[in-house]
This record gives C-alpha cells, structure tokens and sequence, in this order.
DNA sequence: GTCTATAAAAAGATAGAC
DNA sequence: GTCTATCTTTTTATAGAC
C-alpha cells in the first residue's frame, strides 16, 4: 500500500493522543502495519509521520476550504461554505483541532513552523475575502484573525464542554459576525 | 519541602510538553526531586500529580478571575478585571492554555471531567455577571460562552502566529463586545 | 512492501538505607 | 523527606529473511 493511504489513520491517531501520545505501538496497530514496515514509509520515525500528516492537513484545508474562500459568489456565501467544510473537518464540534494538539509534546519546534503557516494561509484567505467586500487591509486582517479565533476557540470549548451545540450556533452566526458594520 | 511547593513547577512542564510529554525524567530535573522523592509526595504518579496540578488551577481561578466577577463594581469593570488577570495567565499571548493542552494524550478520560467543570464555572461565573447587567438568562449563557471562546481562540491563534499582539487586541476589546447590544 | 526477531534506550515504578 | 539502586515495561529503532 502507498504510504499516503495511511495518513487519515495516522492523522486520527495524533489528533486523539498527540505527539508523545501516539506511540508506535498504537500506530503499528492502527494501520495493520508492523514496525519494521512503518520505518520503510517512513525513515524518519514519527517525525516523518507527523511532518507528512501537517502536509495533508494543508492540502486538505487549501482544497477543501480556502479555495471555496477564493471562488465565486457573494462574500457571505462563500463565508458559510467554509464553516460547511469547518463543521465536517471538527465533525460538529466534537473532535479536536490536529493543529492546536500538534503544538505541544516534545521537540514541538520542527512542527511549529508548518502548524504557523498552515494557520497564517487561513486567516489570509479570509482576509482576501473581506478585502474584496470593501473592508480596510487592516480591518480585513483583524476581522480574519477574529474569525480564525472564534473557530479555534469554539471547537475547544465545545469539546471540553461536550457540547456540540455551542459549536454549531457560533459557526451558524459566524458569517454574519464577521461581515457586519461595527 | 511540603508537595504544594512543587505545583507551579509541575504546571509549567505539563503545559509545555503536555501529559505524556512530560516524563518522570523531566519532572525530576525541573522539581530537582529524584523519581523516588515525587512518588512519595504523589504516591499515584503522573496521574496524581496532574490531578493535584488541575486542582491547583481550579483553586487559582477561583481566587485570582471569579472572584473578581463576583465582586462589588459595574460589569464592565469586573469583566475588565477578568481580562487583566487572563493576561497574566497567559502571559500576554505568549503561553498556551494548561487545560487545553492536558485533554490529550493517554488517558484523558481521567482529566477531562476536572478540565470540563473548571471551564464550566468560569462560563457560569461570567453569565452572572451578565444576567446582573439586565441580560435575560439564556442570552447570558450564550455571551459567556462566547467569551471563554474568545480567550480560548485568542490563546491558540496568537501562540501559533506567534503573535501575542493578537492577544492584546482580543482582550482590550473583549468586555465591551460581551456587553454590546446584538 | 511486509514480516519476525532483536537490540538499545527511555519511562514508570518500587525497595530499602539514611 | 530524600536518596541510590534496581526492576519491569514500554518505546524507538534496526537487521535480515521472504
């Protein structure tokens, strides 16, 4: 099997246990591979794995997410189809953030970097968007990082709270919040 | 020396490497504690040393950010004051958030409910502050929530751009967002 | 590309002296 | 209350056969 046929397995495992968490053992048995096998996909152990999992989760969020940011359509419109996908991605408020779990652990610096920049393409989508609407560069930035914010947090404080329910009001208004005057 | 002593120490390592990142080694260099020291104040291990941690910022909450929402002034005021202690808490943007960082990794099932009801008070303790102000109840619950989102989100985002500037702006502005008419 | 077997290092935990 | 020493288990990593 190729190796990527492995990553959304890989990509659940950190995401539930993070870094340190996820062991090899817990890998090796989440993927049906042996150990020895792990290394032949992965020459660098799990750092190799993790390095590779940020990698799909960009592509992931840059073709399921911000390219609806950057398509056609009303800035509103194309606001609510990102919470769409958002509200897939964090399967309703229910699983984690990979990205806010992948920070801390140990040698967490190799993935800051990846995790940064991941985010800052984010908030630039959105800003593109609220430029577009005829928002200051400034503002546009501002209002982009509140929007990053209230996902981020929403997703923390409905899984903490087991409440999914204040993840889908905050995502169900988040469109609006952002585009109005203030 | 009494385990109490021990806490804060403890805390900073659990928050920088989370549970399973935080090794008996680590802890023992940074507590200057042998291995045998710690299970003798912590007979439970990394589990009790967690829990009395979580204790430790439930405690600190409570005396340090509600009872300031709880106490004599205008709301505006205490949910300033909220802010001003926040931001010592998480050194202005610059660190993460214990009790997001501790829902991972092995176990968590153990810290989750500590976590969730420390994150439930706080909630609480700001929606009495909002229904004090002439919110009705409902609309009072939801602010609160919003609000922890915020700081939770702020939290996240400006460690990961590495921004505390991020954090600065969010919580100047936070009180007078929570009280603003819809 | 996957396996078994094995090695080396680290982590969690305890016994018993002081 | 703290230490040294030791033990067990787990984790990471590799060698070599198929």
């Amino acid at each position: 099997m190729p190796k990527e046929s492995y990553i959304p397995r890989l990509s659940a495992l950190f995401r539930q246990y993070g870094y340190d968490g996820a062991t090899l053992s817990k890998i090796s048995e989440a993927t049906g591979l042996g150990k020895a096998s792990l290394y032949h996909h992965f020459p660098g152990g799990k750092d190799e794995m993790v390095e590779s999992v940020l990698c799909y989760s960009a592509s992931w969020l840059q073709e399921n997410v911000l390219s609806l940011l950057a398509a056609e359509g009303a800035p509103e419109e194309r606001l609510q189809n990102m919470c769409d996908r958002v509200n897939e991605l964090y399967a309703g408020g229910a699983e984690p953030c990979l990205l806010a779990i992948l920070q801390s652990g140990t040698g967490s610096d190799l993935r800051h970097a990846q995790i940064q920049a991941t985010l800052a393409a984010w908030v630039e989508a959105i800003a593109a968007v609220l430029r577009e609407a005829g928002w200051d560069a400034a503002i546009a930035q501002q209002r982009a990082e509140d929007a990053l914010i209230t996902i981020q947090g929403a997703v923390m404080v409905s899984f903490t709270l087991d409440n999914p329910a204040v993840f889908q009001r905050v995502m169900q208004s988040l469109p609006q919040v952002i585009l109005k005057q203030p």
